[in-house]
DNA sequence: AGGAATTAGTATACGAGATTACTATATGCT
DNA sequence: AGCATATAGTAATCTCGTATACTAATTCCT
């Protein structure tokens, strides 16, 4: 008894050791982006903008044209719900309008507002300046590795192409 | 005016264009944590536990010795209040024990229950599954060079060394 | 010994995200 | 045309995380 005992112990901490690097890879990922979202926002103040909020206003504003707020899900990959919470958001603080589709009664289509033009400079210099920072002593070609690596895993895992 | 107007947009528009790497290498770090914990929780089912749990879970027992919560929530970089109500849920399933520590009557001492040894087989062929399926295409010398790299990134950031 | 500063843990409020269930509108098929 | 199916968006509920403020206990300093 005593050596089953043992043996199983001896298996689960075989476990723990081939379960060390799975560990410490896959907490990176969450604790970097806790990280630069700190920093980012500690940049990026004033404006009352999450780094979130960012990302969606952002987004809208690339595609050039109104979207829909499923379109804007799948750019995202936030799902319907929760991003129908952020544009709320920014809805009340004036960064985005919603107006019904004409040819969708369903659909509401949303753009920015002229207010977002301000808030680049300051969205630009807030991220260079984390990004200075997060990649300091990393060459270019580095980063460019870095990014590619990072976005065959996301692919990997089945993450959209952006 | 209308030139100066012309002129601010295309000062914005080359703002745009600079942000686009932060703004893609930026937003790999949320998604592929979302997508590993997707593609970790539905191999490891059953158990009733997130992988957000079984982080701090995996983390106390490595430990070896009963720690006060507050030694938890920096080995996890997780602030002790939200780390509290993780603990609680832990305990309501079993997990751990909380045992007030009679040197310091302020602090409970957290440990892990018998429980824990059936979770390490389903946790380490999870992790494996998932791992696999993120990593497929890449050397295992590629890989040390991407933890290498995400854990400059992180220490950059002023993030523990763990 | 006694008061000030520190520390352990909890409560509260908020943002972000997932999931499920629902309503209203479109679309597609027979 | 009419019914079944699919889609757009919202509501409700849960987990996870930040930040702030608080209570109780300890430590430090004079």
């Amino acid at each position: 008894m005593a050596a089953a005992k043992s043996v199983r112990r001896t298996e689960n901490e075989r476990l723990k050791i081939e379960m060390e690097v799975e560990h410490t890879l896959g907490w990176l990922f969450p604790d970097i982006h806790r990280l630069l979202s700190k920093d980012f926002e500690s940049r990026f103040v004033g404006l009352g903008l999450t780094r979130a909020q960012w990302r969606v206003l952002f987004t809208i504003d690339r595609a050039g044209v109104p979207l829909t707020q499923t379109e804007i899900a799948d750019l995202t990959e936030i799902e319907k719900a929760p991003l129908g919470k952020t544009l709320d958001r920014l809805e009340q603080g004036g960064w985005i309008v919603r107006k019904s589709d004409p040819r969708d009664r369903r659909a509401r289509r949303v753009s920015v507002t002229a207010k977002i033009e301000k808030a680049f400079p300051l969205a630009a210099a807030a991220a260079k300046g984390t990004f200075a920072r997060a990649l300091q002593g990393m060459r270019q070609s580095e980063v460019k590795e870095l990014i590619a690596k990072l976005e065959k895993l996301k692919r990997n895992l089945g993450g959209a192409d952006d």
